[in-house]
DNA sequence: AGCACGCCGACT
DNA sequence: GTCGGCGTGCTC
């Protein structure tokens, strides 16, 4: 019999590997690479993924037992999905079952589900005459044996759950039967499939017969009349959910059970449909005249398309310069192909604007994949694209798994946005996984943005042979023609100088004083992200930074110093700047609801909206907010970087960032990248329309060039001091780096490990002869940070620890650190430490 | 992860 | 004496 090579649903260390079942020969035609099965393991069922098959069972050293069912028609997974999975587990070091399992729907999460059944013949030995005589004829002793009994013979078999629900007492007798071998316990696969049920009323009876049961009704049951009175003017909508029903009429569920005891009518469960976006209607929209810049770039994707190989595009095109057009006629080429599109954006621009335009051109060819949807909503959408009965998937970054089975191209909008780094295991990068997976399909990929993350541009300009290396395009200039906004950075020591401490400078205070009078509208932007809180002196505009990693320090209360996150370095709190002498020296970190205070001050009567994480956390808040400002029914939008992306308004002529400063000092090496995006992003958005547009950008240190670069529009003079930087300090783009996180719930413990970490992969990266500083004058190597204290140091009772790896070159740094990780199982194992590693992680904070 | 086996302390 | 704590090992 043919074997088959099952990865299982046990996330653990030493079950991350494939397991051989023997296939039987109803289930041979069906068993394919991907398709989902429920094995015997050990004494239990569980899920699993079959990855491949092999012929003939060669004698084997174990006793090999065969897969014990198929759990779909459609195999969930296609051949090339399954290695991909095994090219990410390698990649981002994580378990092949987690990245096989990122790739579909949780609702197809199996688990094992226990059933109990009647014995399928007595057990001799054990309980000779005995056992079949019960089952012939009950002939038990026992009342409650014969009780359980009976039930379950009533039912062919029940989940021991429901069997428990039923017999809450009874747990010790249940055991006992099937110790004796009277019942029997199975157990199968039950998908977690969130199928929506709603209780819903129908009539049990012919419409004519209800209707003369109203007629003759007891007087004294009025309550009950009405229902059925109700149901039967509705007759064509029934069944109706209770739920309205009660409502509607003000009655309560009893005389509702009262008319179900009675025969009139049932409460049946219905299934509840799940579109999204059924019964709205999208408006039809036809390609639009490409201009010059957006013809060359769509024909040059046209080419690489028709040759149906491998290629990446790095589309860098200015705000307002029509990439999104550009996607969506190349989609459109791509499905005269006969392929399939899918099209990434990150999560927060999923808007209905933004399906809007897809489902205009594409209508019901596209799938929706967001976050929001319900589990149930999700495994439809997905399913209409591993059917095959759309073309199009959009979505955020787990739409890069679309099952399509022929795929032509893959679109990722914002590709700069940290957003498609997934932060959980497996810490996938949807860019990456992107590109490979066009490899695999022989397809195109296009990375679209205005502010192209640094290692995308670094890579497509060096034109490495790197597979990953994507081919320059670009568009500088508006597709309508209309220029970008001016911006103007108000230096804010200058206020303080002046004497205004208020955080608003008297240029933005005017703007929107101006605006209050003329009726329109103004975007104030705080661009706090992260909980940190950094030093810095409102005088001259003095950041603590460390030595070592020119990275901003973190003020500790506790400690009352400053640490640096990277390198562990710490100094004590200033009193007074070090630079210039001032007392105006203090911890940074203004919240959104004390700009809505001061506001409030500053301009009585005047309506904010304030958009942050504790106002946008309900389902579809986020949408509602920017919808009562489109509609103006509020002067000012407040917000934090949410504000920057739904920023297309027609009266907003005053955009305002309180202080750029705050995403340029975190503790992060990308802290200038961000803000320099953030910036040029809210720059792009103001004066879209008739108005023009002001945009002041605030600023305690208005010489750093990620300001001044945004506040030109100018990303080429950016990237060229930032990758000046990033070359002199040794961070990506030249370099890669893996973080490695311990956590323990005893300090000590944790830092004697940690150290041991450190240890063994310096001796290992030693004897490779990769070991030394960045700094060195060879190709490869891995330097070792820390460890240090992890940005938070204590989750849960556990204090955590990290390690930052850097390393260059053409090694295999993430196989060393794995290695180190795996022979430090045993203290994983004993002494419960946990590792977790994050290869080329976003977040450093 | 679970589930069983097995080896030691606190009880009837 | 036994019940049950959780350390250890295994799952095709």
């Amino acid at each position: 019999m043919d074997i088959a090579k099952v990865i299982v649903d046990v996330p653990a260390k030493d079950t991350d590997r494939t397991f051989d079942y023997l296939i039987p020969d109803s289930m041979r035609t069906w068993i394919e690479p991907g398709s989902r099965v429920a094995v015997p393991f050990g004494k239990r069922t569980v899920q699993g993924f079959v990855t491949s098959m092999q012929p003939e069972a060669e004698p084997s050293r174990f006793k090999l037992r065969p897969l014990q069912e198929l759990l779909d028609l459609v195999p969930p997974l296609s051949p090339d999905l399954v290695e991909l999975g095994e090219w990410m587990s390698e990649r981002y070091a994580c378990s092949r079952i987690l990245a096989l399992q990122a790739m579909i729907p949780t609702a197809l999460k199996g688990k094992a589900e226990r059933y109990i059944s009647l014995a399928d013949r007595p057990v001799a030995d054990e309980a000779p005459a005995d056992a079949g005589a019960l089952l012939e004829d009950d002939g038990m002793s026992d009342p409650v044996e014969r009780g359980i009994v009976t039930y379950i013979r009533s039912k062919q078999q029940v989940a021991l759950q429901a069997l428990s629900r039923q017999f809450p007492q009874e747990a010790a007798v249940i055991k006992a039967l099937l110790r004796r071998g009277v019942l029997q316990e199975s157990q199968t696969i039950r998908d977690k499939l969130q199928k929506k049920m709603l209780k819903a009323v129908n009539l049990a009876v012919p419409v004519e017969e209800a209707e003369a049961a109203l007629d003759d009704f007891p007087k004294k049951a009025q309550r009950q009349k009405e229902v059925l009175a109700f149901l039967l003017e509705r007759k064509e909508f029934l069944p109706l959910p209770l739920k309205e029903v009660l409502a509607s009429l003000h009655v309560s569920a009893a005389a509702v059970k009262a008319l179900e005891n009675k025969g009139h009518l049932r409460i049946e469960d219905v299934e509840v449909f799940r579109d999204p976006y059924r019964g709205r209607y999208f408006k039809p929209t036809q390609p639009l005249k490409l201009t010059g810049e957006q013809q060359y770039v769509f024909e040059r994707v046209i080419r690489q398309l028709e040759t149906r190989e491998q290629g990446a595009f790095l589309l860098h095109g200015v705000t307002g310069s029509g990439k999104t057009e550009i996607y969506l006629q190349t989609i459109s080429h791509c499905i005269e192909q006969g392929r399939q599109a899918i099209v990434l954006v990150p999560e927060i621009s999923l808007t209905p604007q933004m399906v809007e335009r897809f489902k205009g051109r594409f209508g019901d060819q596209v799938a929706v994949m967001h976050s929001r949807l319900s589990g149930g909503e999700r495994y439809d959408e997905w399913r209409k694209i591993r059917e095959g009965r759309v073309k199009v998937a959009i979505g955020a970054r787990s739409a890069v798994f679309a099952p399509f089975a022929k795929l032509g191209l893959i679109i990722m909008d914002e590709e700069h946005e940290s957003s498609y780094k997934q932060e959980e295991t497996p810490k996938y990068h949807a860019r990456d996984v992107a590109i490979r997976r066009s490899h695999q399909h022989g397809a195109v990929v296009i990375l679209g943005s205005a502010t192209p993350a640094l290692e995308s541009y670094h890579a497509a300009r060096s034109q490495s042979n790197d597979e990953f290396a994507p081919l320059l395009l670009e568009m500088h200039t508006r597709a309508l023609g209309n220029t970008l906004p001016e911006v103007r950075i108000v230096d804010m020591r200058d206020e303080l100088r002046e004497g205004n401490r208020s955080m608003f400078s008297r240029a933005l205070h005017d703007g929107i004083a101006g605006r209050l009078e003329r009726g329109e509208q103004t975007v104030l932007l705080l661009n706090r992200r992260g909980y940190s809180t950094f030093v810095m002196c409102r005088s001259c505009g003095y950041v603590a930074g460390c030595p070592e990693c020119d990275i901003s320090l973190t003020y500790h209360q506790r400690s009352n110093n400053l640490r640096c996150h990277y390198c562990g370095y710490a100094a004590p709190a200033p009193e007074v700047c070090p630079d210039c002498g001032s007392e105006h020296i203090r911890y940074f970190g203004t919240g959104t609801q004390r700009v809505e205070e001061e506001l409030a001050k500053l301009f009585p009567g005047i309506r904010v909206i304030r958009m942050d994480v504790d106002t946008t956390t309900e389902k579809g808040s986020h949408e509602k907010l920017l919808t009562r400002f489109r509609e103006k029914k509020a002067d000012v939008l407040l917000g934090t970087q949410m504000v920057a992306k739904g920023l297309d308004f027609p009266d907003v002529t005053l955009v305002g960032v309180i202080t750029a400063d705050s995403s340029l000092n975190l503790p992060d090496f990308r802290a200038a990248e961000k803000t320099f995006q953030l910036l040029t992003q809210v720059a792009g958005r103001a004066g879209r329309h008739q108005l023009p547009g002001e945009v002041f950008i605030q600023s305690y240190t208005p010489d750093h060039y990620s300001i001044i670069h945004a506040s030109r529009h100018d990303y080429a003079s950016f990237i060229r001091d930032e990758l000046n930087h990033r070359r002199s300090l040794h961070y990506p783009p030249y370099c890669r780096l893996i973080m490695v996180t311990f956590s323990h719930e005893q300090l000590p413990v944790l830092v004697r490990l940690a150290e041991n970490f450190k240890a063994s992969l310096e001796g290992k990266a030693r004897k490779l002869g990769w070991f030394g500083a960045m700094d060195r004058f060879t190709p490869d190597v891995l330097d070792i940070l820390g460890p240090v204290a992890s940005p938070v140091p204590r989750i849960k009772n556990r204090y955590r620890f990290q390690c930052m790896i850097k390393w260059r070159g053409q090694i295999d740094a993430v196989g060393l650190v794995r290695n180190v990780v795996d022979e430090m199982a045993d203290a994983v194992q004993r002494q419960h430490l946990q590792i977790s590693l994050d290869v080329d992680p976003q977040m450093l904070m």
